[in-house]
DNA sequence: TAATAAAACGAACGGTCGTGCTATTGTCAA
DNA sequence: TTGACAATAGCACGACCGTTCGTTTTATTA
C-alpha cells in the first residue's frame, strides 16, 4: 500500500465522523483537514473535487455497513436465524453507533432525495443493495420452510426496514432506551407473524 | 395586520419550500432574499439572527403539518377512525407533499440529532406534540372498544410513526409507487391485528 | 545514491456566508 | 398633513467556501 493510498484511507476516516455528525454537505474540505493536521490543497489533490470526496464517503460508509451489519450476518445459517440476525446487527449498529453521528447513509438519504445527480444515484445503490440482502434472505427463510410460503417478499422487508428507519430516527433524537425494545418487539411480532 | 406581519409570512412561506429542499442549514438568506427581490438586510431585520429564522420556520412547518395532517383527521369521530385518519393523512402528506421537498421536520430532525442547541429543542417538541396526539387517540380508540384493551399504546405509536417515517423515507429516495400500498398494507396490519 | 514521480504545501482566486451599520423609503395614527 | 416610527436598502466587514497554481518536500525505484 503505498503512502497515497494510506492518506486516502485516513482522511476518510476522518471525513466518515464528520459526515456522520455534520451531514455531505456540512463536509467541509477546509476543516477536514485541519483536524488532520495537512493543507487543505494537499488533501484536496486526493479526490479532485468535492463531489468526489463525498462519493468515496459514501462509499466507504456503505462498506462499514457491509462489514458491521451485513457480512456478520451472513455467516449466520440461511433462513430465519440470518433474516433476524440482519435485523439485529442493523438495531445494534443504530444502538452503538460506529460513527459518532449515526448512520451517514440513512442522513444523506434525506440529504439529497431532492436533489439529483451522481450522489443520489450512489446512495439509491447502496439502499437498493441492502434491500436486496435482506429480500434474499427472507426469500431463503421462505424455501427453508422456517417463514410461511405464501408470504409477500417485498411487503416483509419494506415493514422491517421501515421499523429500522424509524427506530433510527426516533432514537438518535430522542435518545429514549424504550425505542429499543419497541423496535425488538416488533421485529419479533413481524417474524412471529410470518412464521410456519 | 401590519406590513411587516405579511412581509413575515412571504417570507415563511418561501423560506418553507427552501427548507424541505435544501434542509435547515442549506436554507440561506442570501439566496431568499434574491427569490423575494429583496435586499439581505431588508429579509434580515425580519428575524434578527439565521437561527431565529430557522426556528421560525420550523414553528411554521409545524403549523402547517398541524392544518394538513392532524386538524383534519381531528374532525372524524373519536376512536379508531381518527387514529386511521391520523395515519392516512400523513401518508398523503407524503404522498402529495405541500412544500416540494417533503417534510421539513423530518429532514431537520436526522439533520440535528447530534447538534444541541435551541433548533434540536424546538424539533423535539413539535415531534413529541405529534406522538402525543397519536398516542392519545389511540388511548380513545381503547376506551371506546375499537381496539383492545390489553393494547400497548406506546408500542402500537411506535410501530404506526415508525411505518410513515420509513415509508417517507424509501418513497421520497426512490418514488417507487409501490411503497404507498406497502405501507397501507402494513397501518391496516397493525391496526387489524389490534381490533376487538 | 541519483533520477524520477508522487505527495503535500502556501498563497491566492472569486464567491458566498451571516452580520453589523447608516441612510433612505414607506406606513400609519394624531 | 405632518411627525414618529417601522421597514427596507446599500454597503462593508471578516470568515470560510471550493478550487487553482507553482513550488517544495518526500517516496519510490533504477
Amino acid at each position: 500500500m503505498s503512502k497515497g493510498e494510506r492518506t486516502r484511507a485516513v482522511i476518510l476516516d476522518q471525513a466518515l465522523a464528520m459526515t456522520s455528525t455534520d451531514g455531505l454537505t456540512g463536509l467541509t474540505i477546509g476543516t477536514l483537514a485541519d483536524r488532520l493536521g495537512m493543507s487543505k490543497s494537499g488533501l484536496f489533490a486526493h479526490f479532485g473535487s468535492k463531489e468526489m470526496l463525498q462519493a468515496a464517503v459514501l462509499d466507504r460508509a456503505a462498506e462499514l455497513f457491509a462489514d458491521t451489519v451485513v457480512r456478520p450476518a451472513l455467516q449466520q445459517p440461511r433462513g430465519l436465524p440470518r433474516v433476524l440476525a440482519l435485523f439485529e446487527n442493523w438495531i445494534r449498529w443504530t444502538l452503538h453507533p460506529v460513527l459518532p453521528g449515526g448512520c451517514p447513509i440513512q442522513a444523506a438519504s434525506i440529504e439529497f432525495d431532492d436533489r439529483p445527480g451522481p450522489l443520489r444515484d450512489h446512495i439509491r445503490q447502496h439502499q437498493e443493495d441492502l434491500r436486496r440482502v435482506i429480500m434474499g434472505a427472507v426469500r431463503r427463510a421462505v424455501d427453508e420452510g422456517h417463514l410461511r410460503a405464501d408470504l409477500d417478499v417485498e411487503q416483509f422487508a419494506f415493514e422491517g426496514m421501515s421499523l429500522c428507519y424509524g427506530f433510527t430516527q426516533i432514537y438518535r433524537l430522542f435518545q429514549d432506551p424504550k425505542a429499543e425494545s419497541w423496535v425488538r418487539l416488533a421485529i419479533q411480532g413481524l417474524v412471529e407473524r410470518h412464521r410456519t
